[in-house]
DNA sequence: ATGAAAGCGCTAACAG
DNA sequence: CTGTTAGCGCTTTCAT
């Protein structure tokens, strides 16, 4: 049985209050009686029970973290820094997923096994703008993603048109003009799909190039094996192309995989950029340029605002904030504009063997 | 505020204990008294507060996975599987990672922060065998990895010597002798890499091959950049090889994109087989042939044994067991072998343009 | 079938 | 500076 401040409280000859004093650092103890229980604390390896502590002050020091899947090295990448990001806060996090189920997503939001954290930080994937009022809930909420605008909630997002635009402006400026889509949404009015897609068309508006519908592949997921079909199709489809940008990384990696399958060469025949930026496109052949949309940023800042809303005292709550993280573009070989830096040797003899 | 079972109670007009009754589906409730609680209940949306309930019944319904990484497709996996089979048990997951430093790790272990969860599934890259006492904790423990046997806890682990030397021998099986190693940790006595050697060199002994120390390439991490670097220095150094066995997939990817910038063509000049099967090398160009090591089962077991340990009684705890998953080959293209499943397009005209 | 009451281990007034 | 005491919201004997 694990020793509690009745034990150790017992043990050091105090009361435990004291010892509750000692162990929260609190200021006003005599030294030699803060030694006295230390002592009795090591003796006995006491430990906070963390419960008991989060049911008396209201806190339990954890955050949830609701995702689609961690599988998806984007999220995967985003739980590292919001679980990097929270321990400097003290704070652990619960990682709960939804495989972009709407329905497993509204369950999360009311279920009482998240009531054992003081806060969510929510990404849906199948929830849409019509749920927006599904998120005023009862306790500290950070919205993540595009998929709803102008929630009741505090949201961290990217600039999802900009990004997208400046990607497709890359592509025009190599003198692509045959530039396809990877990864739009069939009937999907907002979201990460349609709002890429709407850079991507101001772009070509913008250079003057018209729209080809022709030149765009719809998918559900955006996983690898989606991105590799889609390209499947678009190739089978004979349209002719000389730029591909996918919606996001792991798509645009299974469409390049497949772009080269066909015979054609990466950038020569068509230059490829992804959006997202995650580690494996610095690796994959070649190397991917990608459009790194701010993840750092966006965890850093989900994480402090949701510790501010916890940390909000009964008064008056602050507004909802909106924050838009910048975006950049990480130029690779994937549209003949990068540095080899990543893998080049300084004397790469090429060996034949 | 939200509603407590008093609450509940006073507006149906009966006593806590019945609502609780109602509220955990005890049985000997009247109909009618179970209906005019529930209405209570929704009236009031009275959501049970897990905090008080785990305070009250020992359990919180949460269970904690310590990893290194999450971006290392490898854990992220893993954790993706974890966490849907906790979610059969009706359990959530609490991901703390240790970054693979071993102080992390030892601190994880007694941090009072994890006394928020049932049990812990463990999964250390920093401690080593001589720390196997400091698993001797006294809350639910299981294992995972290598770095550590024999200790005082349930541990799951993968068959490492055998699927190394499975991998090698069908590397010696395509007709390869010169097979390089990358991964390798220096002075190391147990874990991943010297066990995944140890079954690489069993294989060359067993074909009766010589063992060539200049075809070994050492790391000291297994991420993308570790196997790129590793095999530039191979190359560099000049030393022959026509086959790489990666000791992981990343390393493995991260390796062979090297390989191939520098002219050196997969898999004709040289083969390569990797080891996690991760969901990318799928999509790798070429997609790499992989050791599947079980990831699966390894999560659903972990969970499976660590739910048993929570749920004995007090009475005499079972013995540690050390479960040893099964493993698979998965060829693909990197050893020639690969059906061209995942991209072949029945009828890909390679569109000339 | 339901109610009364005693804590789980801790924090936070409030005394002293 | 330290001790006493009252709960946080719930489960759980023990009565009735």
């Amino acid at each position: 049985m694990a020793a509690t401040l009745h034990d150790v409280a017992h043990l050091a000859g105090v009361s435990i209050k004291t010892v509750s004093n000692v162990v929260n650092d609190y200021p006003h103890v005599r030294p030699e009686t803060r030694h006295k229980v230390q002592r009795a604390i090591d003796e006995l390896g006491y430990q906070p029970n963390a419960t008991a502590r989060s049911l008396r002050s209201g806190r339990s020091g954890a955050i949830g973290l609701v995702l689609p899947e961690l599988s998806l090295s984007y999220f995967a990448e985003l739980a590292d820094e919001v679980i990097a990001e929270a321990e400097k806060h003290g704070l652990v996090v619960l990682i709960e997923k939804t495989g972009a189920s709407r329905e497993r997503e509204i369950a999360v939001l009311s279920s009482p096994r998240m009531r054992l954290t003081d806060g969510l930080i929510f990404s849906p994937l199948g929830m849409g703008q019509d749920d927006a009022e599904l998120l005023a809930v009862d306790y500290p909420l950070v919205l993540l993603g595009e998929r709803i605008f102008g929630s009741p909630v505090d949201h961290v997002t990217m600039r999802n048109v900009e990004a997208a635009r400046a990607a497709t402006e890359m592509l025009i400026g190599l003198g692509r003009r045959r530039i396809a889509v990877v990864g739009a949404h069939v009937d999907e009015g907002v979201g990460s799909a349609a709002l890429r897609v709407q850079g991507y068309q101001d772009a070509l508006a913008a250079a003057g190039i018209p729209f080809d519908p022709a030149l765009v592949a719809y998918t559900t997921l955006w996983h690898r094996a989606n991105g590799a079909a889609s390209m499947r199709e678009l190739i089978d489809s004979g349209v002719h192309f000389d730029a591909v940008f996918g919606l996001n990384d792991a798509l645009t990696l299974g469409a390049m995989r497949v772009l080269q399958e066909a015979g054609f060469r990466v950038p020569d025949d068509v230059a490829v950029i992804g959006f997202d930026d995650i580690e494996e496109s610095r690796y994959a052949v070649p190397s991917l340029t990608s459009v790194d949309p701010g993840r750092a940023s966006i965890a850093r800042t989900a994480v402090q605002l949701l510790v501010r809303r916890i940390g909000e005292q009964g008064g008056r709550p602050a507004d909802p904030q909106e924050v838009l993280v910048d975006f950049e573009i990480v130029p690779r070989e994937s549209t003949g504009t990068g540095s080899l830096a990543v893998a080049s040797s300084s004397a790469a003899t090429p060996a034949a063997r």
